[in-house]
DNA sequence: GTCTATAGCCGGATAGAC
DNA sequence: GTCTATCCGGCTATAGAC
């Protein structure tokens, strides 16, 4: 199965499309204009709309799987390893000033929509999260590693939702800085790991 | 002008629905099954959907200056003050675990559907930045005021994000309790203001 | 696997009677 | 000011030819 087989390709553009348009403003003209078929060809590959967002959220815990084995990989030690996802909020910030962040705002439109694939969505987060608490034990945070992980991720989420409502780069990057200073003066934690 | 005009009745149930289903997939029909009235007649009070969306955020504008105000004439200095904005979570946190923060969420949903009124929305978090860019003024932040004014709406918004993900009130009490010691330990803030 | 054609529904919006 | 009736378009989804 070639990653460019026309299934591959649907769930790639309805990805973009619901992170930048919303999933509920999405339909399936626009999907099919994007990949360029036809919308009856539409459900040789996927059945309902649910169907997609399915595929979707599974193909971004399948990216969200990578990355995070890739800073793992290549990050130098967990201190570094956090700041590579703190900057993230700094290498996506042209598309989370427009956009938001496409876990947090994902999750919080199917919570309103009371859709079944919330549980799902927030599975992302639980990704994050628990990469994240291994970074903090490896810091020595021992028990806080969880409290820890949870703040820094409502941290940049909250980041994240106040640069889109302003669209301000100059808040995001002070806000950016601020946390990497949280991260740096930690209390208890070792400051050479 | 009664406040339980047509027109005023209309507006509260919009508002409740945009709050709890999001905007894009609040329907007229539930809007004038919601207040009782038909479809048709409607269109005697709001000549378009868009038309709704404004007078409910002027609406949310207005209650939020209103909710400011007596913040300011109840609050025993400014460090109450700013207690009173961070125990909304606590106090509305059942809606907020259900449907995430108002003004957040609407404005994330405007950003994605590209809509006029996303500023709009983005002015209600300018009305409690300024508010509390005040409070911390008092507190004698001097020029960090504004810096920790956007911090504290953004810890905020992190909080409500996360607790509609993870549908989690111990989480949302830890942040609250985490948020409220940081007020707490700031340095620069005479501690007795 | 991809297409055209179309069903059936629901959305926002309008006209006009009362 | 409120109603009923209706238009038009876009939506999800299906059927069936190629």
């Amino acid at each position: 199965m070639p990653a460019s087989s026309t299934r591959e390709l649907i769930i790639e553009k309805a990805d973009s499309l619901f992170y930048e348009g919303g999933y509920e403003a999405t339909s399936f003209a626009q999907i099919a204009a994007a990949v360029g078929i036809s919308r009856g060809n539409f459900y040789h590959h996927f059945k309902t709309k649910d169907d997609i967002l399915e595929a979707v959220v599974a193909r971004r815990m399948e990216q969200t799987r990578a990355m995070l084995h890739g800073w793992q990989t290549d990050g130098d030690g967990p201190r570094e390893r956090v700041l590579s996802f703190i900057r993230m909020l700094i290498a996506n910030r042209a598309k989370i000033m427009a956009f938001g962040c496409p876990v947090g705002t994902l999750s919080s439109e199917l919570a309103k929509l009371d859709h079944v694939a919330q549980g799902r969505a927030a599975e992302i987060f639980g990704l994050f999260r628990d990469w994240l608490v291994s970074q903090f034990r490896a810091l020595g945070a021992g028990d806080c590693a969880e409290a820890l992980a949870l703040r820094l991720l409502a941290r940049s989420q909250g980041v994240a939702v106040m640069a889109t409502a302003f669209r301000d780069e100059t808040f995001l990057r002070n806000e950016v800085a601020g946390i990497e200073h949280w991260l740096a003066t930690l209390p208890n934690l070792s400051p050479s790991s």
